[in-house]
Formats: structure tokens, C-alpha cells, sequence
DNA sequence: TGTGATCCTTACGTTCACGTCAAGTTTTAG
DNA sequence: CTAAAACTTGACGTGAACGTAAGGATCACA
């Protein structure tokens, strides 16, 4: 009972959204409807449920699905919850354990192809950049090694390579 | 004049979007109306412009910007455009071409700025996921062990490392 | 036991990024 | 020269992803 019984506005705060948004990804289907809430009292949070939330959020932000496309792929995640709650318990025949972790793991192998191929993308439009921009600082050296001292050199901008902050 | 005079249609499908969206862009301002054109008349493309397209819709989908994100960071841009003229053109002061040459440098790092962010939060989800991935590995080597060939291992799912089709 | 803050449901409103239709014009192919 | 194809402007329509407002219930705390 760490962290028990966040409420709407709390886990809003928390990712960074609007209780607003949490009602309509449940009402969407994105997320589980807390099954024991008789309509009309406060829907209520664990930690793990904050966590889950912002996976998604950022799932949806970084690989750019729609939340149609968001609720397909993470369908499966329900799943994998399920998993880990069962996981939790000793209880279960390590057949059925095996049987879990290797959906789990197909899951996990979905998604990290996803990101794989984004991050490929963004790797090459990266590479272009460089080369564009190396491209303009030769062409800039130059013009300053031609031009041999007639105006001074002005110390050339910061370049991009710096921190990230 | 390699490629001129193409229609909204042949660019439209030479990047993958219809006539209305690029109509649109026009309307918004991310794309520049070809200033020659008297209202009626078709407009015509040049191959350039198709590049041009291509990049920006390249840039909103792996940044995720909205057009009008998208619009402030192209808007220098512009000037690149022209900066990219003049310097065809060999009578330009050299004095003049570094001005337009550092210029461009500045939005080319803006660019590779944000897109570095990217790639770095891509990256970091990247590897929590291969983590993950390691752990369900793991645990179900565990489980094959401890049942010393009481059931056939049966070949674990190819590995998410694979070609990136 | 009140009371203010937060939450509930319902329902209509809004913004973005286009889609779609209409009526007319311009281009291109024959 | 003519007909079909593609384009023009203008205007209204649409789906996604929420925002906002109303009227009332619930909750945490004193």
C-alpha cells in the first residue's frame, strides 16, 4: 500500500494532462475502467496505473499514433499486465509462466520494432542535417581562407554538436 | 529545365498527399503561393518544390509538429530558399555569401537540435524496452532450466534484433 | 455535520487538418 | 477545334482529440 488511491486530478497533474483526457481515454477504451465503481463515485489510481499512463502518452507522442492506433497496439498490453499480475503470485505452473512471458516478450518485440524504425528515420534525417551543415561550414572556411584577413572572421556560431539541454 | 511544370496532382502523388492538402499548406502560409500566377490559372511546380514539400511533411511526421509549429520553424526557411539562389548565382560579394551562408547555418541547427531531442528520447525508450526485453529473456531461460527438459524449449521467437525491413 | 474542493455525468463547443461537393475554367490529348 | 481530364475558388462537412459549462454528488477535513 505504497502509493494507494490517486485521485482524476492528481494522476492529471502527475503526466502532465487533464482529468479530462484520462475520462476520455477510458471512455475510448484506452484505458481499463476501474471495474468496482459504481457510477458516480471518484475514480481512484495506484501508482501503477500513473505509470502505465505515461508509457502511453509517450508511445503515442514519440511513435506518432493515433489513439486508435495507440489502443491496437497496447490491446494486446492489457495482457501483459494480466501477466504481471499473475506473474506476482508463485502460484502459477511454470508451463503457464513460460507460456505468458513469451507473449509478453511478443509485445515487447511489436514495440521495439516500432521504435526501431522511427529512430531509423530520424537517424537518416539526422545524417542529412550533418551533412548539410558541413556542407555550409566548408563553404563558409572558404570564403574566409579566400578572402585572406580583408574583414575578420567573426567568431563562426556555437556549434550544433553542443549539450542537449 | 529538367523537371518544370509540374501540376498539383503529379506532387500530390509524387509525395504521397492530395491536391487539397497542398492547397491548404498555400493557405496557411507553410507553402508560398507562386507569386506569377494570375488567380485561375493552374499552379505549377518545380522539382525543387517537391523536395521542399517532402522534407516539411517529413519534419511534421518525425517531429511530430503542428503546421503552425511548423510554420515558425520553416519561416527562416524561406530565406534558406532564397539564400540558396543567390548563391547559384556567381555575383554575389562574398562578403554577402557568408552572410547568407551563416544564416542558414542557424536554421540547419535549429533543425538538428530538435531533431537530436528526438532521437535522443527515442533512443532512451529504445533501450528501456530492450531492457525489458532482456528480463522476459531471462526469466524464461530460468524456467527452461529449472524444468530440465520436462517439456521441449521450443524454439523461443526470433529475436527483435532482425533486419529492419 | 457542515463545507469547500474535487469529482461525477451529460452534452454541446472547438481546433486542427484536411475531405468533399459545386460550378465554372484551364489544359491536354486526339 | 473539341471533348475529357485536371484544375480553379468557395464553401460547407468531418473525424480526432479533447475543452468547457451545467447541475449535482462525493470526498477530506475541521
Amino acid at each position: 500500500m505504497s502509493a494507494q488511491s490517486l485521485r482524476i486530478g492528481d494522476v492529471a497533474k502527475a503526466v502532465g494532462t487533464t482529468p479530462r483526457t484520462i475520462r476520455y481515454y477510458e471512455e475510448i477504451g484506452l484505458l481499463p475502467e476501474a471495474p468496482a465503481r459504481p457510477s458516480g463515485r471518484h475514480r481512484l489510481y495506484t501508482e501503477a496505473e500513473v505509470e502505465r499512463l505515461r508509457e502511453l502518452m509517450r508511445l503515442k507522442d514519440l511513435l506518432g499514433l493515433s489513439l486508435e492506433e495507440l489502443k491496437t497496439l497496447l490491446s494486446a498490453e492489457e495482457a501483459r499486465a494480466e501477466v504481471r499480475a499473475q506473474l506476482r503470485r508463485e502460484d502459477v505452473a511454470p508451463e503457464r509462466r513460460r507460456e505468458l512471458l513469451e507473449e509478453a516478450l511478443g509485445h515487447i518485440d511489436r514495440q521495439l520494432k516500432l521504435v526501431r524504425k522511427r529512430a531509423g528515420e530520424l537517424q537518416k534525417l539526422e545524417d542529412e542535417l550533418s551533412e548539410t551543415r558541413k556542407r555550409a561550414r566548408r563553404k563558409i572556411r572558404e570564403i574566409d581562407a579566400r578572402a585572406e584577413g580583408a574583414f575578420p572572421p567573426s567568431p563562426t556560431l556555437e556549434p550544433a554538436g553542443g549539450s542537449q539541454s
